[in-house]
RNA sequence: GGACCGGUAGCUCAGAUGGCAGAGCAACGGCCUUUUAAGCCGUGGGUCGAGGGUUCGAUCCCCUCCCGGUUCACCA
């Protein structure tokens, strides 16, 4: 878009022109800079600098922000400018912002005229209390510091009763505010809010992490050979090699081979890419923090999850009990663990432990779950399991002792034949963690890729493939570890109660307008 | 990819067996020195998502397409 856009609507062509008015005037609608050293949050919890008797000290303050209402009442107005940190009344008198420029110039035409709402201004002033009991600046000194070309959105917000407010014209369409998020949050302040409680989650893991001195690392995004996971990947070609690169579905192989490396835990937040469905629980591109921890097991890691995943709930929300759409979610420790199969015993009164291809296709045509003829074992359990027991589990609930068949890198059980040592965190139907003892037998490893190769010369496109130099870094030996996934877009909208991944996703992937 | 719902002014939304397209806020011109969804008087603003079809006439009915939401399938 240029200026010579033709597609200009009657609001925007008449900012234009106002945006000239003020140049022919002398002022600099774009100015550098602007000392600010208040901000609306600081003036309202301060109310020691209301000026309440005219014998009281002024309390001077420099402020910036968006105007975002104005009420021009002929000589004097009132509007609302928001800042970072919320919205403050400023009170602008025509004789008592006049400079030696303009006079009253500034006011009767900069102001009154040529300033649209959008635009971001800068006001010193001392802070006073109007007739009706809000805190508000007195302007002493007015500036424009950004025109606005566009007119944006204005919700308005009215007080009906006590904390009781209505909002009306919110900017409310979807799509404008996935595509427009600068707009969204401008305008919705609980969506700046989620976003700042998303960083925080992230912030507070991060010293959790650090705490037990744990190493924040960074591995390639760009893969020769992708792995880790099963999925469909993105592709894409470096020219100088003249080589097939892959964007990195999961970074665990390169993780346990830093802990190869020595690192006694590492961990990594990692924007994982998967070239899979869109959904309101999946993004093309999603973040998971990934952590493993040397000499230690899925047992141990159990205890650290949901004690770093309460420790969320309580600082994000001084409690441990969340409201997620319909629910109350407690996070208090421990969390129930239940075994795979005991789950699905527990849901179905059948049990599978052990059951040959033949009996589990057999109880999923039993519980009308869908299966393709291709199906192994581990896919037909995960069916029946994601369909029965999923869906009940609303609390965070540890699932322990997967089928081998889904698990390629992770340890055999110690026990239980047939089974490793891994565990999900279910919370609200949807798993939000994936952990398991570490597969570290290298021999035990090349086995498991060989079968994964196989299944993928059957067809199956997600099965995994052989990193040979994964393989000989176990060879080296890796001690026993634990290691541990956390989906944390869709933690994020378990803590700030968002229905959708887009709502914690600032730029969620959206079809070109 | 399938099903269902939606796209009308800058924003939120009405609307009509198919007959000049509406409201509130925003904008524009006036009045107004403690207002607050400020108020009062006046004015302008639309390719009704796009393209075809039916019709004297389509924003409305039919078809195709685009974009979005929800949901199912796949996945985390």
């Amino acid at each position: 878009m240029s200026n010579n856009d033709q597609n200009v609507s009657e609001q925007q062509e008449q900012r234009r022109k106002n945006l000239e008015k003020m140049k022919e005037l002398g002022v600099d609608p774009y100015p550098h800079e602007f000392e600010v050293d208040t901000t609306a949050r600081e003036i309202l919890d301060n109310p020691a600098w209301v000026q309440e008797e005219d014998d009281q000290e002024k309390v001077h303050v420099s402020v910036a922000g968006r105007m975002m209402t104005q009420r021009v009442m002929g000589k004097a107005s009132f509007f609302n400018l928001q800042d970072s940190t919320g919205t403050i009344q400023v009170y602008i008198r025509r004789d008592d912002v006049a400079d030696e420029e303009l006079g009253r110039d500034l006011y009767n035409k900069v102001f009154k005229k040529l300033l649209d709402i959008g635009d971001i201004v800068g006001i010193k002033g001392y802070i006073f209390r109007t007739g009706t009991g809000e805190v508000t600046i007195y302007a002493e000194h007015f500036e424009v510091l950004g025109k606005s070309l566009r007119p944006i959105p204005i919700p308005k917000e009215v007080e009906i009763d006590e904390g009781e407010t209505k909002v009306y014209d919110a900017f409310a369409d979807k799509e404008q505010r996935y595509r427009q998020r600068y707009l969204d949050l401008l305008v919705n302040p609980d969506v700046r809010e989620t976003f700042k409680q998303r960083t925080e989650m992230i912030q507070i893991m991060r010293d959790h992490m650090n705490e037990q001195g744990y190493l924040e690392v960074e591995t390639p995004i760009l893969q020769p050979i992708y792995g880790g996971a099963s999925a469909e990947p993105f592709e894409t070609h470096h020219n100088a090699l003249n080589m097939k690169l892959y964007l990195r579905i999961a970074n665990e192989l390169y993780l346990k081979r830093l802990i190869v490396g020595g690192y006694k835990g590492v961990y990594e937040f990692a924007k994982d890419f998967r070239n899979e469905g869109i959904s309101r629980f999946h993004n093309p591109e999603f973040t998971q923090v990934e952590l493993y921890v040397a000499y230690k097991d899925y047992e141990w890691m159990m205890e650290f999850v949901e004690q770093m995943i309460e420790n969320i709930a309580q600082q994000l929300h001084g409690s441990t009990e969340i409201d997620v759409g319909d629910h109350t979610i407690d996070f208090s420790t421990p969390w129930p663990r239940i075994p795979m199969f005991e789950a699905i015993e527990d849901e179905t009164g059948m049990d599978l432990y052990g059951a040959d291809l033949e009996e589990l296709r057999k109880a999923a045509d039993e519980l009308s779950v869908e299966y393709e003829e291709e199906d192994g074992k581990g896919k037909l359990i995960d069916n029946i399991f994601e369909d029965s027991v999923e869906p009940q589990l609303i609390q965070p609930t540890f699932i322990t002792d997967y089928p081998i068949e889904m698990s390629p890198l992770a340890k055999k059980h110690r026990s239980k034949e047939g089974l490793v040592e891994r565990f999900e965190v279910i919370c609200n139907t949807k798993e939000i963690a994936n952990a398991f003892t570490e597969l570290n037998d290298p021999l035990d490893q090349r086995e498991r890729f060989e079968e994964q190769a196989r299944l993928r010369a059957e067809g199956d496109e997600e099965a995994m493939t052989i990193d040979e130099d994964f393989l000989r870094a176990l060879e080296y030996g890796m001690p026993p570890t634990a290691g541990l996934g956390i989906g944390i877009d869709r933690l994020a909208m378990i803590m700030t109660n968002s229905p959708s991944i887009r709502d914690v996703l600032f730029f969620p992937l959206m079809r070109p307008e």
